[in-house]
DNA sequence: ATACCTTTGACAATATTAGTCAACACATTA
DNA sequence: TAATGTGTTGACTAATATTGTCAAAGGTAT
């Protein structure tokens, strides 16, 4: 269910990784990486940047999916969630400019 | 610093309630409902909820704030939060659209 | 002094998240 | 069939973050 969990496993297997290669590589417990590859548990940002790097991806992207998923955890079942989301992007490009 | 807390504490003034006063109806501790305001200490969803109640307010505005700031807080510092924030969009009008 | 107000910081309690480990089921293959 | 490799699961512990409690301080006004 995880966007970063699919993109992660596909360009894993591709790269020719088993998990518990990919685990060890990156100083994880295969158990861990088996969960967070399939939404079970959320990634920390740390191992995601390990994996592109592993897989020799640009990791911008999944980055991104990383951060919107946490996002969207904390707002789940929030009836205002895209609301909120407007003005969280309202605010930060303020604060950008500001800058 | 934090929005809800400028409001929240404007709303209270012009209720005339002291920070005790206010503090005491909706059962939360002193210190914690002024760092709440000033920001030093993040809201609870309760505590907006009870203290727009309080103050005989709507409480939507005051919950998209809320919300918005608990969700950049989450992306401080990150290089892509603004792209996050868009992806995240686009993820939730689709889901919504789905149920 | 007394009675309010708000703020502060130190500390404890709790909840959330992350990490560890052993065992399982399945398939492959020596 | 026994050994090896695959991914998954659940129970448990450890670490960290969040919340709550409390006592005391510094104001201001009566």
């Amino acid at each position: 269910m995880s966007t970063v969990g699919l993109k992660l496993r596909e360009l894993r297997e591709k790269a020719g990784f088993s998990l518990r290669k990919a685990a060890v590589a990156i100083d994880v417990d295969v158990a861990i990486l088996s969960k967070m590859e399939r939404g079970e548990r959320r990634f920390s940002k740390e191992s995601v940047l390990k994996l592109a790097e592993l897989y020799k991806t640009n990791s911008d992207k999944l980055v991104i999916d990383f951060l919107s998923e946490k996002v969207l955890y904390e707002l789940e079942e929030e009836e205002f969630a895209l609301e909120a989301l407007k003005v969280a992007e309202k605010q930060l490009k303020y604060k950008k400019k500001g800058k």
